[in-house]
Formats: structure tokens, C-alpha cells, sequence
DNA sequence: TCTGGGGTCCTAGGACCC
DNA sequence: TCTGGGGTCCTAGGACCC
């Protein structure tokens, strides 16, 4: 096992509102918040009211009145987060990103070129504030549940090195929330046995765990909470599955209402696999009530599809055949199509010349691939001149989403 | 004036095959 | 006729992450 300390976890504070707050000196030292039906993002000022992420917008400003909803930059959001960690590539190609605002890094390589970890944390904390404006909390550990760890308790704005020596007891008093895999629901499970701090899960019995908690969480959290966490820095995924998703609010379960909305989110969905080259043979989709329930219902198909025109009709079938088993339902308040079981798409790497041989894999034969032409075209112009040249789906839906579309473009991972 | 949006992984039961 | 076990795939639902 290694004894030096050489991944660090990087983590942007309170990213979207510190960024409003920079471009924004008006904002600075003031209770924000970036949404507005929900709150993706408050600055450490709404913080101090109890205002996190995720909770709605009603909710946050009964807690802090004077609570400041601010537009977001998108696009500045994008830019600063991917500069942010370009500072980290720096120091080592082996950089492993989680999401727009977070990612790892192992220096081990890197020590003779840059000094210890802990400098290069240093370093990456103040060329971060210097270069792009942006406060950043940064983890340094063995491992890296270790360094995530580090880094949420280094926040806001600090720096955590945690010596391999006294490993234990750094973990072992936090509260088991800090772990990666415990949400509010196993956080309950453990407090109903008593359990609290890591080094409490930690002397619990493997077996317990895993009959309170399932063989795969309660194997994984034992593991952690005993300190062993094998895991690498990664510095290439692929993703597994691509989905689209909308909120409605209240709407009835129309033909009118849920046609629009599935050609518009079975468009997102299929455009982004084929910018991709892949096409998916499981196609879900997910509607949810008004009283929050949810259902999903799903088909695997022969043949990976990737056509716009497709994926709606089936995902049309999924919808109408989970309404049908709750026919008491009249209301509907989000709607989402899935497809996973990713593939590459030959069809598409190969282009046309190659298409009639690959036809038959695809549902519908000719129709299929007249249909993948009919999109690729689409696609092309879109390139060239914007998503909304040519609308499908979303020129019928005719009103303003709440969440425009380069914010949801900011969630996806790298290829 | 309402609870966003995009992902990963796991579990459990049933179908089907050997 | 009843009885067994193992493996794989599919479907529905959940917990969790950012």
C-alpha cells in the first residue's frame, strides 16, 4: 500500500453562485441564489439561512427573506469550470473528472517536478483564485474516499492533508453522512442502530451491515469506514446510458400534452447519442404523478436505435402503456425517456456506403435508415446554424421551459 | 407559481435455458 | 410426476451522486 498522500480532490464552492458573484461585484457578500422553482446552487451568505441546493425557491425564501435570485450564465459556468480544472491538468495528466465543478487528481508522478502534494494543493488553490476568480476547496489524501472527504471538511475555501499516519483518526469521528454512498435514507438506517460517526460503522459487524443495508452498500460502506477504498483515479469513462427529462408542473395526461413533450425530449436524447456515434437497445421512460410517485416502464429491443422519429414512437408506447395501469391518474407532473445498453453505431461510423449491410440490425429496415438520414441532415444544420434552426417537438411546446437547454447540456460527461 | 436535470449502481422477482 | 440448481437476461423500483 502506498504511505504518501498523493490524490487530491478538487471542489469548486458553491460553484454556480460563486460565479455569479464574481462577475456580479454587487452580489458579493449577499444571500443568493442561482434557479428560481428550485434552487441549484446558494452562496455560503444563504447558506448561513439553511438554504442548500435542490430546495424550492418558496421554501429558501421563507428561510432567508431578503434572498436574491440571479439569472445564470450558462455559458460562463461551462467556460470557468473546465478552466478551473485545466489548472489541475497542470500538474498531472492523470485527472479524473466528476462533474462540471469537481475532480481528482494523483501527483504521485508529479513530486519531482512540482514538490509535495500539499504544495501543489496550495498552488492549485491560489492559481485558481488568481487566474480565474473562483474560490476552490482541495482535498489531499491516500486515497480517494479520503481526499473527497478531506475536501468537504476543508470547506469553504480551505485545505485538508490528510497524514497517512493518522488516517483513523481523521475518519473516524465524522459523521457518517461524509461518506460517499450515504444519503438521508442509510444515514436514518445506521442512526436506528446507533451508528453516527464513521468509527461507529466501523465496529459494527460486517454481517449487520449487510443485512441492514444490502450485501453491495453494506460490503462497500465496511470497507470504507475500515479505511479501504482500492479505487484509482480514472481518467477515462464512458457513459453508460443518455436520458432528457421534464418537469411539468401540473398537466393533464393528454395526448396533447404528452406528444410534444416526448418528441422533444426523444430529440435531445437521440441528437446527443448520434453526436456520439452510439445508439441504445433499452428504452425507458418514467412518468410521474402529482403526489411526487413515479413509474417506469421499459422494453430492450433486438437492435440499438439512435432515430429521433423511433425512439418517440416507442417511448409513446412505454408512456400510454404505464398510464393504462394507473387509470385513476388524470394529472401528470414530469416525463422522462431513457436509453441505455449503449453500442457503437456501425451504421453511423461507417457512413453510407456501408448502411444497406447494417440495415437489417435496425428496427423498421428501410424505414430506419431513411429516418437516420432524415436526422443526420438534421443534425448537420443544427451544426451549422443553431439547435433552434430546426425545431422538433419543442416549437410545439411554445413555452418557456424553466430550465433552459445549455443549462442541461452542462451535466453531461465526457464521452 | 411548482419539487431540476443527468447520471450510476443495486436488488428482487420472473422467464428461460441447460 | 415431482423435484434441483445455476446462469443469464429482462423489468421495475430505489438510493445516491453532482
Amino acid at each position: 500500500m502506498s504511505e504518501v498522500a498523493t490524490i487530491l480532490h478538487a471542489d469548486l464552492d458553491a460553484f454556480y453562485a460563486s460565479v455569479e458573484q464574481m462577475l456580479d461585484p454587487s452580489l458579493r457578500g449577499k444571500p443568493i441564489a442561482v434557479g428560481g422553482g428550485v434552487v441549484l446552487a446558494a452562496s455560503y451568505e444563504a447558506k448561513a439561512f439553511g438554504v442548500r441546493g435542490g430546495m424550492s425557491g418558496r421554501q429558501a425564501r421563507e428561510l432567508c427573506p431578503h434572498l436574491q435570485f440571479v439569472g445564470g450564465h450558462y455559458k460562463d459556468y461551462q467556460r470557468l469550470g473546465d478552466q478551473a480544472i485545466d489548472v489541475l491538468r497542470d500538474f498531472t495528466p492523470l485527472i479524473e473528472r466528476i462533474s462540471i465543478d469537481e475532480a481528482f487528481a494523483d501527483v504521485g508522478g508529479s513530486v519531482h517536478l512540482f514538490g509535495s502534494p500539499e504544495h501543489m494543493a496550495k498552488e492549485v488553490r491560489r492559481r485558481v483564485r488568481e487566474e480565474v476568480g473562483l474560490p476552490i476547496s482541495v482535498g489531499v489524501a491516500r486515497t480517494k474516499h479520503l481526499a473527497k472527504i478531506a475536501s468537504q471538511v476543508a470547506k469553504p475555501d480551505g485545505l485538508v492533508v490528510v497524514d497517512p499516519e493518522t488516517e483513523l483518526d481523521f475518519l473516524h469521528d465524522l459523521p457518517v453522512r461524509l461518506m460517499w454512498g450515504v444519503g438521508p435514507v442509510t444515514q436514518e438506517r445506521l442512526a436506528e442502530m446507533g451508528v453516527q460517526t464513521i468509527g461507529q460503522l466501523a465496529e459494527t459487524p460486517g454481517r449487520a451491515l449487510q443485512r441492514l443495508l444490502g450485501h453491495a452498500v453494506g460490503g462497500k460502506l465496511g470497507a470504507l469506514a475500515w479505511n479501504r477504498d482500492p479505487r484509482e483515479v480514472e481518467t477515462y469513462h464512458r457513459a453508460r446510458s443518455v436520458s432528457a427529462q421534464s418537469a411539468m408542473g401540473r398537466k393533464p395526461a393528454t395526448e396533447d400534452v404528452i406528444g410534444p413533450v416526448l418528441r422533444h425530449l426523444a430529440d435531445r436524447v437521440a441528437t446527443r447519442l448520434r453526436a456520439k456515434s452510439r445508439a441504445g437497445r433499452t428504452i425507458t421512460t418514467r412518468v410521474r404523478f402529482t403526489d411526487m410517485r413515479a413509474v417506469t416502464r421499459s422494453i430492450t429491443l433486438p437492435a440499438a436505435v439512435s432515430a429521433t422519429v423511433i425512439l418517440a414512437d416507442i417511448a409513446k408506447d412505454l408512456v400510454y402503456a404505464a398510464l393504462a395501469d394507473h387509470p385513476a391518474e388524470e394529472e401528470i407532473s414530469l416525463l422522462a425517456i431513457g436509453v441505455s445498453h449503449l453500442e457503437d453505431d456501425a451504421v453511423l461510423q461507417l457512413e453510407l456506403p456501408f448502411e444497406l449491410e447494417h440495415e437489417e440490425r435496425r428496427p423498421g429496415t428501410e424505414k430506419g435508415a431513411a429516418r437516420w438520414v432524415l436526422d443526420r441532415s438534421v443534425d448537420e444544420v443544427r451544426d451549422k446554424f443553431g439547435r433552434e434552426s430546426v425545431g422538433y417537438g419543442s416549437v410545439e411546446l411554445g413555452e418557456r421551459r424553466s430550465i433552459p437547454d445549455e443549462f442541461r447540456e452542462l451535466a453531461e460527461r465526457p464521452v
